[in-house]
DNA sequence: TTTTATTTTCAATTTATTTTGAAAGTTCAG
DNA sequence: CTGAACTTTCAAAATAAATTGAAAATAAAA
């Protein structure tokens, strides 16, 4: 496989992961070709490789820019914007959870609290059910929080492991 | 509020935050449904709770039924087939993981393993930074599977040390 | 075997999402 | 100011995804 064959699929690919995951194609491929850009990229390179239009360009280049993955960049004496994606993975993933939970998660997570209010009698097995099913989402929502944080403290004692290694 | 809107703001909500995370609203409206449901439930009752087509129900049904969240039941002397969805949240989340990653997560990895494979000169700028980005994301992978498989762990000592309570 | 209850399929339709492109907006140099 | 270089907006068009419903298939009962 050549370089480009391979550029184009790994972006094809990143685009088709992203859409599954309820993340828009065009936003995908343009992370993706972000992603592997050594240099900054301009709107006008990005439409022009993805063959997309000016204005679906820049929407998109907004929204990652407002997920926090995708850096605009200006040159002194240059009109034209420049961006780049952030390249350190760990960190895209990281970003992307937080995101996500604070767009999706926790809009539901009041919701859930506003249902557990709810009026009637306690002990109905419809009742019962609907509180139980609450109160257990609400119990997985804390376990993943609880595993996101031991992850991260995992990989900042790496971190600090391999630095201790490097200067001892 | 009472059990019936709680009931439907439960559905919908839930409905919305499959939808955002490319799962088809009606989907997880099902399984909303049959989540709050202390009986199991026939393909009509769906029907006429949620408002959607037979055909609709059927094929939603199905594919809950593929992911490993719902079940069949089928009752002696009747010909008719209910539903019921697994309760414990934690085991749906599991297994909503183990499904990603077979259906989305493993076929990307394969493309990815494929492009690392990629002809060329390694010191090629955009060369280099195609590969960096790949390796970069198995990595990733990798720490999201280990911090996985450390919540599944953490959580089945928890059961054994509230086992060993009850029993001391 | 025939009838009846029930489930499954899928082409056609409807609905939702994404994309375009041209006009309006912005910003800065001259 | 004025015009050139660029960015942003958004209604309309295009595309993609979900939904319907009726016909076909299946399977138990008569």
């Amino acid at each position: 496989m050549k370089y480009n064959e391979a550029k184009d699929k790994f972006i094809q690919t990143w685009g088709t992961l992203g859409s599954s995951w309820g993340i828009s194609r065009t936003m995908a491929q343009v992370h993706a070709l972000l992603l592997i850009s050594p240099d900054p990229l301009s709107a006008e390179e990005i439409m022009e490789d993805l063959k997309i239009s000016r204005g679906n360009a820049n929407m998109t280049i907004r929204d990652l820019i407002d997920w926090g993955l995708v850096y605009k960049e200006l040159r002194a004496g240059e009109r034209k914007e420049y961006f780049k994606a952030e390249k350190d993975i760990w960190k895209v993933a990281k970003q992307i959870i937080k995101e996500r939970r604070k767009r999706e998660i926790e809009p539901v997570l009041g919701v859930l609290e506003e249902l557990k209010q709810m009026e009637g009698n306690k002990t109905d097995k419809k009742h019962k059910a609907l509180v139980d099913a609450v109160t257990n989402i609400e119990g997985v929502v804390e376990k993943a929080d609880f595993a996101l944080e031991r992850a991260i403290k995992l990989d900042e004692n790496a971190l600090v492991g391999a630095l201790f290694k490097l200067f001892k």
